[in-house]
DNA sequence: GTCTATAGAAAGATAGAC
DNA sequence: GTCTATCTTTCTATAGAC
């Protein structure tokens, strides 16, 4: 039977973390095994254990790349000295960033449960930082008076959860694009922090 | 070897569900044997084929089992004709509802993927008809002058994921119980919707 | 670096005894 | 109604050829 060959580790590393992602992100990481994973990529199933030791640590890889370029991200962003201005631009930030990286978002939120006990400290520090800037955004306007809270902390969940859950239904050809839909939420949130 | 007498057919079957839904919840559907199930009940795997044909379909009663249920459980709900208050109610009632079966709840947001497609629409007819009734609250509230809302769709869909988000870190011990819960949120609701 | 082949374990589901 | 036993398939991961 026919066989490839030559090297290819610089394309097929890349395109394994692709499709992984891909397949855990619609069937769920339990569902998808790795003959499925090899064959979307085009090799053996044997060839994916070249580039991780196992299944479990292709998906740790697969969250951690993404908080940290989540958190890069971040870092990234211009952020106003204005409470008001700061905000919205998180908002409009998470929900531009979020909708860049669906699959990988659902992913962090979905299948945090199948980490190991090691990976998934890990992975929880950085969803936890992630929070932490917008808590200190909001807690920030509160004592300078922009905002009015019940609860910062809770606040903060709640303001993520409604941000987040945009990635569950739009679509790119839909009624609202992104900047509309960002322009939505932003009111509302605005609204919810009472400034 | 030991082996069980008589029939605990009255029991077994909703020990089953029962199991099944908290394994499932805890680890994902793919994740979850059915020898995990038929050991944390206290039967052989095969006993399970007397009350469910396969997995899917175990699954699929689960999901239906909650959303019939939840429905219910909202037109028995007294909706006062105001409609602050009526948002008021809804909101009270996801939360307090949601907090009641958080484990379903989980379910029914994160396995519908792993239903057939038959059994995928059947539960999907069912969340949209959830989320049609706070859509109409929100949309009569602002035909009468009570909210101000830029895209009453994206309200309700914005709603519903800040208010499910609760089921997901909450912890009975924790630093606030369900009424102060429900009291934070509603206020952010309240405000956000321009109420 | 990728292949074929396979070891070894575990899965979903069924058959027939009791 | 539940058990034991098993069929058949599929899984993760590894070994060794090329």
């Amino acid at each position: 039977m026919a066989r490839k060959i030559g090297s290819q580790s610089q394309i097929t590393g890349p395109r394994i973390r692709v499709e992984a992602e891909r397949l855990f992100a619609r069937h769920g990481f339990a569902a998808v095994s790795m003959r499925q994973i090899a064959a979307a990529v085009g090799v053996q199933a044997g060839a994916l254990y070249l580039y991780t030791p196992d299944k479990e640590t292709l998906l740790f890889e697969l969250l951690k790349t993404h908080m940290d370029k989540l958190l890069a991200a971040l870092d990234a962003e211009p952020m106003p000295a204005d409470p008001h201005k700061k905000l919205e631009q998180f908002v409009r930030f998470h929900i531009r960033f979020n909708l860049n990286c669906a699959q990988a978002v659902f992913l962090s939120y979905m299948e945090l449960r199948n980490l190991s006990p090691q990976h998934f400290t890990t992975i929880e520090a950085l969803r936890r930082r992630y929070e932490d800037a917008l808590q200190a955004i909001l807690e920030q306007g509160q004592a300078a008076g922009a905002f009015v809270l019940s609860d910062a902390k809770l606040a903060t969940l709640a303001i993520i959860a409604m941000l987040t859950g945009v990635t569950g239904w739009f679509r790119e050809d839909g009624r609202l694009d992104r900047g509309a839909v960002e322009d939505i939420y932003w009111d509302m949130v605005r609204k919810a922090v009472g400034a």
